[in-house]
DNA sequence: AGCATTGATTGTGTTTTACAATTATCTAGT
DNA sequence: ACTAGATAATTGTAAAACACAATCAATGCT
């Protein structure tokens, strides 16, 4: 690939990907993001291959959600995972199919659900934290222990900060 | 989204969604990698609805690479958004019959595409390059100038370190 | 010339995803 | 207490995204 002219007024370093000048995005943010979504999401489900939650568009996080939480609603899963009730409710017959909840009426209201964790569900959870712990430490390892939680803290912010501004 | 059902006993609040902690999530990168991605996904689709790209996964940019590497192979594009080749081939379809974009066979290899903006296309682009100005400074407001540069290349170190390790 | 490689397209089947409609339960107002 | 409206969840369905296999054409290497 032939070097072209460096941009004049544009400072920051133009790195490329397949021999193309990114600087063409506009340096979004929301680019790297989706980017970074896409390549994570998938190393995710390589190495959950072989677990109940493979293929996981929201099934780690219901799982994590009601280990934590037990007893809590397929709505509140919803809000979190910020899908509708059908998409959630699917989600949850898969985790209940395989073993890995199980449901329960909600004592202070009937029409509800309360979840729980059952003893496979839990082995799962720790399982699937070790995973994303691994890689976590696999993919972050450029960014010195310190920095990381102020990468985390910014994220946070940024989450926040976007679902503030939704409603 | 709910009322705030918690301001009673905690004031060193561990971050809540829906009454939630978030901490059974394992603090993890990837999933507010995840949320802010379908946040800002959605919000994109939103400011786009009136334009070719709308709903794009990989349109807009498809587009910009065409705008700024005029002669850009689809297989190029492919690369970029980590997509196959077929599917980059059908949102390059529906730039070409949407007339943003012409194709062209490479003058140096006959098999391949040469692809370039059009005249429509250049408007286009122009447009949504504001639309993404617009809506990074609508969502990045908390983050002070001189923060946004460093959070910017901490995203851009995460996805060149993610694309080399999957090598 | 022969053969593996690369660029691109078409076709197909699976999986997501959102939306509408339905049932059951709760809450509020009269 | 009773009705009206809101909320929790499920089922059904249609549209869209996505990956994989097969095919065809052009290139390059030996």
């Amino acid at each position: 690939m032939t070097k072209p002219p460096t941009p004049s007024e544009n400072e920051a370093q133009p790195f490329t990907v397949a021999g193309l000048r990114m600087d063409v995005l506009e340096g979004a943010f929301s680019w790297y993001i989706r980017a970074i979504d896409a390549v994570v999401s998938r190393d995710l489900d390589q190495r959950t291959a072989h677990l109940d939650v493979a293929k996981g568009k929201g099934k780690i996080t219901a799982l994590l959600l009601v280990d934590g939480h037990p007893g809590i609603r397929p709505s509140q899963i919803a809000e979190v995972l910020m899908r509708d009730r059908p998409a959630t409710g699917r989600i949850i017959d898969h985790l209940v199919k395989a073993g890995d909840i199980r449901r329960e009426s909600d004592a202070e209201d009937q029409r509800a659900q309360a979840l729980y964790i059952t003893d496979k569900g839990s082995a799962l959870a720790q399982e699937v934290r070790d995973i994303i712990r691994e890689q976590q430490d696999d993919f972050f390892d450029f960014i010195p222990p310190e920095d990381r939680d102020e990468f985390m803290r910014m994220l946070q912010r940024a989450y926040i900060n976007m679902r503030n501004k939704l409603k």
